[in-house]
DNA sequence: GTCTATACAGCGATAGAC
DNA sequence: GTCTATCGCTGTATAGAC
């Protein structure tokens, strides 16, 4: 039952946060949800800012073995292709995708919060991991942006009625597509 | 000097919502920086969402004629360039950049907002116009992006030591080439 | 270890004096 | 048009019950 509390706090911020907002989402609420008072939530977090911390967690540790990996291949366009699978992959996995959906939603609420700039900058690393630093700007600019399909892709297509496997397929094959540009580089 | 105030509260407010977000900002740092205390916002708005509604309605203005245009026009590629260029060419007009900036970062705290609904319903609705009903899903998604290659385009290409021009330019000609897909449509 | 009770400064918003 | 005073709410913090 320890960590049981815990646990389900994140959960309900989790939720929380991303229906409503961090700043609109008041800790009695949480604490109201789970059958205690705020107070309680004290201690096991130490603030409100560090729910979100602990949320971002495993995300960061995911980002830094994509980093790792793609830093140990060589640049190539078979390499690219495969992270975007692999970052693809990642962003599939259900409990990402909700953590995806809050961080988008609360970037300005959380600029300045330490976790935040660490995961935004491993972002922009690994969107700058893809090309040679004496690659076009131009290249670089699709290359991120084919990063940026697979987390916008999803949204974008919710407005249509297919299934979530056609979702994804859908999202992955246009990112390959932008990624190497109109006849490969 | 009556209408004065009213606009010298939107410019402030517009410079600290962006900067600090929405929920981050009150209306006591508005009132400061004006030299009145917050109770004297509420002569000239009615509640703070009022001050939000009141930036939007210029660039609401702005899709509706960009909206308006691309239906009376045949849906060619030749529209569908016409269109990404006109949209480009609002978004570069200085007082549309800051308001940008403003609404993607603060997309969570003001998603059930009546007039963000307009917005987002309207740039929802000029990507579907890209598109015919009968086109792929991959296609219309590919048109989406290739309209959000502009919002997005501009802020990935801060980190490179670049002119403004070079970065419009190469947004602009990077969301024509993802527009059409590898070798036209 | 886990929580309740309580307090505090700051928030958006309102009422009413000037 | 702007003020003071006040309301119920928030995040944060601490003291102490069990």
């Amino acid at each position: 039952m320890r960590e049981d509390t815990r646990a389900k706090i994140q959960e309900i911020a989790l939720r929380l946060f991303t229906e409503q907002g961090y700043e609109a989402t008041s800790l009695r609420e949480i604490a109201e949800e789970l059958g205690v008072t705020k107070a309680a939530l004290y201690y096991h977090f130490k603030t409100k800012d560090d729910i979100v911390a602990s949320l971002a967690e495993d995300r960061i540790a995911e980002q830094d073995e994509l980093l790792a990996w793609l830093r140990a291949q060589p640049k190539t366009p078979e390499t690219r292709r495969e992270l975007l699978l692999r970052y693809a992959e990642q962003l599939e996995q259900a409990r990402h995708q909700d953590l995806g959906r809050f961080l988008e939603r609360n970037q300005t609420s959380l600029r300045d919060h330490p976790t935040m700039k660490a995961m935004r900058t491993r972002m922009l690393e690994l969107a700058e991991a893809l090309s040679d630093p004496d690659d076009p700007v131009r290249v670089r600019l699709r290359r991120s942006i084919a990063l940026f399909t697979l987390h916008t892709g999803s949204w974008l297509t919710q407005q249509y009625d297919i299934s979530e496997t056609e979702r994804r397929e859908i999202a992955r094959s246009l990112a390959l597509e932008i990624l190497d540009g109109p006849c490969g580089d």
